[in-house]
DNA sequence: CGGGCGTACTTTAAACCAGT
DNA sequence: ACTGGTTTAAAGTACGCCCG
């Protein structure tokens, strides 16, 4: 992670956690509604305050306590999360997909991306796999978005 | 003593590079 | 464009400490 402005930072994961911490009020309940470890739930929201430069929660020997930062950036959150809908979906593979859509060949995305092709290759092939079904078709030298494709490119643009 | 958070170490997943 | 091998980052397990 070398830029500190990335949205991108804020994984999915991590976001579902802090959002599950807001509502029952600790780490260990937010564990058990997002099923992970308490400690990933601990480390995430570490991640998510590092991020943004602020603290999130108050702790407490009852539970976390969210500040006021927290609840000025949660709505925002479940607004995000909302518009993604599937949980399979991680922010890489989002990411990946959002640049193939918009460069429409692999190479170019991955400039845009900040990441290799291959990668963006394997990212794609994993989205596909999560929501069941293809998303680009290969059109001579580029690639060309299924009706599926599309739907999920506005959804991700949304989030 | 029990419930809850934080830390150290281990395991798993993702990304990169090189090659086909 | 795609695949295999290696490196790096993220998540899980186990355990310790703190407070009521």
């Amino acid at each position: 992670m070398t830029t500190m402005h990335d949205p991108w930072a804020l994984n999915l994961r991590r976001l579902r956690a802090f959002v599950a911490a807001v509502r029952h009020g600790g780490a260990a309940a937010a564990a058990r509604a997002v099923h992970v470890s308490q400690p990933a739930v601990t480390q995430g929201i570490a991640a998510l305050e590092a991020a943004i430069g602020a603290d999130l929660f108050v702790r407490r020997p009852d539970g976390l306590t969210p500040t006021e930062a927290a609840l000025v950036f949660l709505p925002r959150v479940e607004e995000a999360l909302a518009a993604i809908r599937s949980p399979r979906i991680t922010g890489t593979q989002a990411r990946a997909f959002l640049a193939l859509a918009r460069a429409g060949a692999y190479a170019a995305a991955g400039t845009a991306a900040g990441v290799t092709a291959p990668s963006l290759h394997r990212a794609v092939a994993d989205l596909e796999f999560a929501v069941g079904g293809k998303l680009v078709n290969r059109r001579g030298r580029g690639h060309e978005l299924t009706a599926r494709g599309r739907q999920l490119t506005r959804a991700l643009s949304l989030a």
